[in-house]
DNA sequence: TATAGTGATGACAGTGACTGACATCTACTG
DNA sequence: CAGTAGATGTCAGTCACTGTCATCACTATA
């Protein structure tokens, strides 16, 4: 299984196909075994049945092979805030976008942990990670403006929805199953409230 | 000034003195000619009179560089923090923390303006930076627990903090000198108060 | 004053991520 | 059956970063 016999043409494309989550596979395996930094791309790429050169067709580089579904993040956070009612306050919107993706993590549950593990044990992932956060507030950001929301509002609603949900999502993960990530993220939110409120 | 001769011994030490400082400005300067990534580290050592193995004996690597003073503020807001009387609410050992750092940007404008603006022209030094960022917030949270704040409490509230103080210092890197990075700061809290209210 | 450190640096040979240029291979198309 | 296109392979190269050992100027100690 784990030495996969590449073979051409079984079916109606030239080569063995889905060489991307091949690869993503190979490469997740790799590091839970060995760890991030321990793992070559050639490795990797000999895994998958594939080249090195193959890889960095499909990623630009190594770390962002774990970091896919944020796209579709993407999308969904800035289509469900396009579509709310105007009279919904900016942090409304925010955590309607928050609350629509919940299913994509549940959905997910054990390959969502094993990346996360994953991602734990390496800061350099860790950075990458962080950067892909912010390119989710940013895409929420721009959003809100969209929606009409001036600009310090939008930027600052938008980050503190992705603080309020990287809270819930860590306790998320480390949490039996029976937790549920939209009450995790309501509650991050009350806490906001709560801390912000002041004396 | 630029191709310093190296010579030995004028004072009393073996070698020239300085080195990591040499190699900070070389960097920055490099940097700032012809782009991070256009820089290669024997260029930049090369400038300062050394070899590239000894940048690496100083920095850990080519990014790190630029993020020096982190270590300061980190002492800055577990010092503040601690200080504190005990009746604070969190957030407001927090803002204080941040206030106190005010002078720290101040007296060094010029040059956190040319260091940022390195950063913002390249994906690889924000991805640092927010790692940075992450861990001044990781270090505001332990110094609130420290001083018995709760768990999930202390992280947000550290973490709005490092959010309110971001935008501040965007803002205030881009404006013109008469602007105030404490009163920045407390527009940005503000403003969150004002977001997670709700309705 | 000879001798043995000591600490910063240089020299050098790696490894591994990533890139550019070009060749190849298979399936489809006409 | 020739031609094309898209995915892949090959190969050479750059550069960040590391391990190891040599060197060099001074310093402490006998």
């Amino acid at each position: 299984m784990s030495t996969t016999v590449i073979t051409y043409n079984r079916g109606m494309s030239r080569w063995e196909p889905n060489a991307r989550s091949r690869l993503e596979q190979a490469a997740l395996d790799l590091y839970r075994e060995r760890g991030f930094d321990q793992t070559t791309v050639a490795e990797i790429a000999q895994r998958a049945g594939l080249t090195e050169r193959t890889f960095f067709r499909y990623f630009v580089d190594k770390r962002e092979m774990l970091f896919w579904g944020q796209e579709i993040l993407r999308e969904l956070y800035m289509r469900t805030i396009a579509a709310m009612p105007g009279s919904a306050a900016p942090i409304d919107m925010v955590a309607a976008a928050l609350e629509a993706s919940v299913p994509v993590f549940n959905d997910r549950r054990e390959i969502v942990r094993q990346r996360q593990a994953v991602i734990a044990a390496n800061p350099g992932l860790q950075e990458r990670e962080l950067l892909k956060r912010a390119a989710l507030a940013s895409a929420m950001s721009d959003a809100l403006r969209q929606r009409g929301v001036p600009d310090p509002i939008a930027s600052l609603t938008a980050n503190v929805g992705v603080l309020a949900f990287t809270t819930a999502f860590v306790r998320w993960v480390n949490a039996p199953d029976e937790y549920d990530l939209s009450q995790l993220i309501r509650e991050a939110l009350d806490q906001l409230k709560v801390i912000t409120a002041g004396t």
